[in-house]
RNA sequence: GUCCCCAUCGUCUAGCCUGGCCUAGGACGCCGGCCUUUCAAGCCGGCAACACGGGUUCAAAUCCCGUUGGGGACGCCA
């Protein structure tokens, strides 16, 4: 194992969306094609707004894509002591300060600066009073260098350059004695030994506040990589107005887990032409300099194609596997004697062709596990005729002493009868594909059978002429 | 407003670092055709981009500068 330590670390004030499980995969990528650390931090000094669900759904998240973490995950707040200690060190340094500033002072002054077109700084009121025991609520402040530029090497888009100037003197410790963002980010990263700081680019003006921390303690500062945002269709940052952003959403659509992720890494990072990876091939392929500077504009239908080439790809089994809980969620039972012939995983290479998701699947299956059929009305109507009815009866009659029945002795048997009754294939699969499944759209109709098996094939025919009796039209003694 | 980042088909991208092989390649989508028992799938073909302006150079999508456009950040959020 290398001494390559990256984290994922979320704020667990909603659920995974795409946007962190892209982050998350990146880290992950980057340990294991090192075969380093990938570590999992929650970050939720945030006490209003962190909940254990959030938690709980960010990490079923990367459970559910397999972006497996080897240490964590760690909860900051189980580790303020550790913030105030570090923090208090700093004070005694001089390197920090007491600032009895208000919020509503700070927001009127912000108000102010925006109003008169001023940069949007803290004016530093509170860094020459030398406050030691402070008597009202207060913050600890950082004194960030204001001389000299603070370049910061990303190993995605360069060097950057900051003017010092341009830094805020940030609040490290609330006055509720909480740490911020910016500070437990760092001490954590320190003491937890993190080599290679991967996340949004929405962090990249966050850097240049956070190295003057790491040296201000004495700590080494960690390489960076700012990977590129996700954008919706409108070109704005992805946010819950793009629809689905939730990665569990995402599964309950139907989406496979490894369709998601390959979609998810190339938004961002390519290799050559190709667009299918498998986790190992990401992680072998992967590095930093193939990654895009630009951001990237999701796009649902290329996920689309992706999950459907996924399904085709995926061993017919482990599809039903995953199909399984969404029919039942549609009324199947997989202990009736209701099931297709060859079980579920039968199901899968004639309906993969005509789904791109597993919701999508559910719908082409309901004929073969769900009795009785749902018939499309107008369909019956047109299709199951006092005209083809005799050729269908036919087709029962003879069907039912079929031994086997297979698609290969069905087949045979539609051309025979094709023939005699002087008809053209259209004219009797049509028919047939609504007498067997009720609708218009289908597998071919030999597959069906196969899946339906005699019994059941049979029976569905007859229930169909039923519908051209019942209509008085002809006699029948089915 | 200030700071930072970015810029190749509608979208994801290859090419850019190490200028000529680029008449700019692939993929999604779209359009057309083939196949065909329906719907798909598959196969074949088509439309479609170097943001703009200046340099540098024999030569620029590739290097430099500017403009424009887009994004991000400016919290006792993360």
């Amino acid at each position: 194992m290398s001494d390559v330590r990256v984290r994922f670390a979320p704020s667990p004030t909603g659920y995974l969306h795409i946007g962190g499980l892209r982050t998350a995969l990146f880290n992950w990528l980057y340990a294991r094609h090192e075969g380093g650390t990938f570590i999992v931090r929650i970050e939720d000094t945030d006490r209003d707004r962190s909940t254990d669900e959030a938690i709980d759904v960010i990490l079923e998240g990367l459970r559910w894509t397999g972006l497996t973490w080897d240490e964590g995950p760690y909860r900051q707040t189980d580790r303020l002591d550790l913030y105030r200690q570090q923090a208090m060190g700093l004070l005694e340094r001089g390197q920090a300060y007491w600032c009895i500033c208000t919020t509503e002072e700070l927001e009127a002054r912000r108000k102010e600066a925006q109003a008169t077109g001023q940069p949007l700084k803290y004016n530093g009121q509170c860094r020459e009073r030398g406050i030691t025991t402070p008597t009202q609520p207060a913050a600890l402040r950082f004194k960030s260098p204001q001389e000299g530029e603070t370049v910061v090497e990303d190993l995605i888009k360069g060097a950057i350059v900051f003017d010092n100037a341009v830094l805020d003197d940030l609040i490290i410790l609330r006055s509720n004695g909480y740490p911020t963002y910016n500070f437990s980010v760092v001490i954590d990263d320190a003491m937890m030994g993190i080599t290679h700081v991967i996340r949004g680019d929405d962090h990249v003006n966050n850097t240049p506040r956070q190295v003057p921390i790491f040296s201000a303690l004495g700590y080494a500062i960690p390489k960076f990589a700012h990977l590129p945002m996700i954008l919706g269709a409108d070109k704005a940052r992805l946010s819950k107005r793009h629809g689905a952003t939730s990665v569990l959403a995402y599964q309950e659509m139907g989406y496979l887990p490894e369709a998601l992720v390959n979609y998810l890494v190339r938004l961002g990072w390519s290799f050559g032409d190709q667009e299918i990876f498998s986790l190992t091939e990401m992680v072998e392929k992967f590095s930093f300099g193939s990654v895009q500077k630009a951001a990237a504009t999701f796009n649902p239908e290329k996920l689309l194609w992706l999950n459907a080439e996924y399904m085709k790809q995926s061993d017919p089994k482990q599809v039903a596997h995953q199909l399984q809980p969404f029919l039942q969620q549609q009324g199947y039972d997989p202990n009736s004697p209701i099931q297709p012939q060859g079980g579920l995983e039968a199901l899968v290479p004639p309906l993969r062709e005509r789904a791109r998701t597993l919701v999508e699947m559910v719908d082409w299956s309901l004929p073969y596990v769900i009795e009785p059929v749902v018939r499309d009305e107008a369909a019956t109507k047109k299709f199951i005729t006092p005209e083809i009815a005799p050729s269908l009866q036919k087709f029962v009659e003879r069907g039912k002493a079929l031994e086997p029945f297979t698609k290969e002795t069905a087949e045979q048997l539609f051309h025979v009868i094709l023939e005699e009754d002087g008809l053209k294939m259209g004219n009797l699969a049509q028919p047939l594909r609504v007498a067997l499944t009720g609708r218009t759209t289908s597998p071919g109709i030999y597959d069906v059978m196969e899946l339906l098996g005699k019994d059941r094939s049979m029976n569905r025919i007859l229930e169909a002429l039923q519908h051209v009796s019942s209509c008085g039209i002809v006699p029948t003694d089915a």
